[in-house]
DNA sequence: GCCGTTTTCGGCCCGACTGTTTTCAGTCG
């Protein structure tokens, strides 16, 4: 993790210690919109300031003098005046459950002004013994939302969305290679079946010295606890959050071991009891026949023992794939690399901070073959949706740029919102000049079914993909009320894509529904809903759980190439308008 | 605290919804 994360962390949080202290709402904002600007910035920021010094970093949109000087003698000096001043006004824990739904700046401090809640054992209190119900403007209503947003933030927080833990798992697997000792390395656990939300975070290695092996671990930057430390096992906490368990196996263990320590646990019971009643033991160690070990170095080896082909680990959860792999029937998962393009991605001109120039080269670099700029509509007034003119504007900008791009293409497309009667947020005329258009459900009525409204959305000719079809976030709510299998049913129907929305706290379509989507017959459409070109490599994410839905690549439009892509999008219009 | 065809002060996105009010505050997107 760079210093850009970093800072970005600090002024987010200063930013929500400034809202209870009740600062002016502008400073509040200039903070986030800075810590927003360090997170996404490109190029490494104690890099910037070494060659460019204050004036470099002024030279940042939303950076300004004050932000600046602050940003130097954090770098260097370690040390932010302000920030620790800030945090030294206000009780710190508390300020976390601004991370739960229904529960603001506003009711902290009243709760922290009237009751004298410090912490969050005395919010709870305060919330449970009905005082924090008789102070002025909180109703019951109020009270039961706040409750079921403390329920859901509990239910979450001792797991990580998976898009969290990706680039530290990656770094620190990047790191462990460097050493020489150490041989063959993975991760392994639910990371590895690609699940939505992670534990602990596990990663396996073979080598030659365990011992070293380990002490290098427990010694890597960003550890900022050590749990445990030995010949065989090192346990360590990353970045204050992050718990990450590394373990070394002799060369002839790493497959079994791999496989053990991937899981699911109830995968790996299916699999002893298959294993027993052929009178073999499965362990971390091996596959053995009596004292004699028969397998274990290789995971496929360890599979093969059992008479199953490798099961790929995204579909290791116990859910009728040891059948299939018996029977043969094991589908061919749609991999990253089949992806040809990303399908929904935010530029500047709505809520993203990309120009189409910097999205193009970057789809470039990832080989794609196209890349779908899918800005907001007009009624997303919050992330700057586009007015008519304005996305007219787009559209002759990236047909002018498009002649003069080698090797990939940008569609012009949209992410329009679906109105409340249903209807859409641009008129078919508009639509249907348009390359690609996902359509979302963006604001809902507490408690209202929204399917009704998604299913009119479906016959609309012109629309090809419907996004983030549950509305969930991971760690925030959980989404409108949709009838999930209507959706899937007027999808096959229509010929008209589900999103499996690709962004690390939405994963929406999730794997469940991706799989009922998929025994439908439905079309799926991976986008990364990108806002800045550091998003894209979420397309992976995206690609996880297409496979946890038992995805192949014919079920993924993506995988097509772009005449395949243009030449479908154009048969809704003809089907529907027939 | 940021920023400038609104230019060194004064605006900064703001409407919708909900729940709580009796005219509005808090939260969300």
């Amino acid at each position: 993790m760079n210093k850009n994360k970093v800072l970005s962390e600090m002024f987010d949080r200063m930013a929500d210690a400034l809202e209870f202290l009740d600062e002016n709402r502008f400073k509040v904002i200039a903070y986030r919109k800075a810590a927003r600007v360090l997170e996404d910035y490109p190029e490494d920021i104690e890099e910037v300031y070494r060659k460019g010094g204050v004036k470099a970093l002024k030279a940042i949109p939303g950076i300004g003098e004050r932000i600046a000087q602050k940003i130097a003698e954090y770098l260097e000096t370690g040390h932010m005046h302000k920030y620790e001043e800030v945090m030294s006004m206000v009780p710190q824990e508390l300020l976390t459950l601004l991370d739960v739904q229904g529960i603001g700046p506003r009711t902290l401090r009243l709760a922290y002004d009237k009751l004298g809640v410090r912490t969050v054992e005395d919010f709870k209190r305060v919330l449970e013994d009905g005082s924090l119900a008789r102070l002025p403007g909180m109703g019951p209503k109020k009270i039961e939302n706040i409750k079921k947003g403390l329920e859901l933030y509990e239910r979450m927080r001792d797991r990580i969305p998976i898009g969290l833990a990706f680039p530290l798992v990656n770094e620190i697997i990047e790191a462990m290679k460097k050493l020489d000792e150490v041989n063959r390395i993975s991760a392994c656990g639910s990371f590895r079946r690609m699940k939505e939300t992670v534990g602990d975070l596990d990663i396996l290695t073979t080598g030659t010295d365990g011992r070293k092996i380990i002490d290098y671990f427990v010694h890597l930057p960003g550890v900022t606890r050590v749990l445990a430390s030995g010949d065989t096992k090192g346990s360590a906490i990353f970045h204050d959050r992050y718990q990450v368990d590394l373990r070394v196996v002799p060369e002839e263990s790493y497959g079994a071991a791999l496989q053990y320590f991937t899981g699911s646990k109830q995968h790996n019971v299916h699999l002893r009891t298959i294993a027993k009643s052929m009178g073999l033991k499965i362990s971390e160690y091996g596959v053995f026949k009596g004292d004699e070990m028969i397998a274990g170095k290789d995971e496929a080896e360890v599979y093969k023992a059992i008479g199953l082909p490798w099961i790929p680990p995204e579909l290791r959860e116990d859910w009728g794939e040891i059948e299939a792999a018996a029977a043969g029937k094991l589908p061919l998962l749609v991999e990253l690399n089949d992806i040809k393009g990303d399908l929904h991605v935010h530029s500047r001109y709505s809520d993203g901070t990309a120009t189409l120039e910097e999205i193009a080269e970057r789809a470039r670099e990832l080989g794609y073959e196209y890349i779908a700029i899918c800005d907001h509509s007009v009624s997303a007034k919050y992330a700057h949706g586009l007015e008519i003119e304005r996305l007219k504007e787009k559209v002759e900008r990236i047909r002018k740029l498009n002649k003069s791009l080698d090797g990939v293409r940008l569609l012009a497309g949209t992410e329009v919102d679906i109105l409340p009667d249903g209807r859409l947020d641009y008129p078919d005329e508009v639509l249907k000049q348009l390359d690609f258009v996902v359509a979302s459900v963006h604001t809902w009525r507490k408690d209202e079914d929204v399917t009704d409204r998604i299913l009119r959305a479906m016959e609309n000719p012109y629309v090809h993909v419907i996004g983030h079809p549950t509305g969930r976030l991971i760690s925030q709510r959980e989404g409108y009320q949709v009838d999930i299998d209507k959706i899937i049913e007027k999808a096959a129907e229509t010929d008209t894509a589900l999103e499996i929305n690709a962004y690390y706290d939405r994963l929406d379509l999730r794997d469940i529904n991706v799989r009922k989507a998929n025994e439908a017959g439905v079309k799926l459409s991976i986008g990364t809903d990108a806002h800045n070109i550091g998003q894209l490599w979420m397309m992976v994410l995206g690609v996880g759980t297409a496979r946890r839905g038992w995805s192949t690549p014919q079920s993924i439009i993506n995988t097509m190439s772009y005449d395949e892509l243009i030449q479908w999008t154009s048969s809704k219009k003809e089907r529907m308008s027939q």
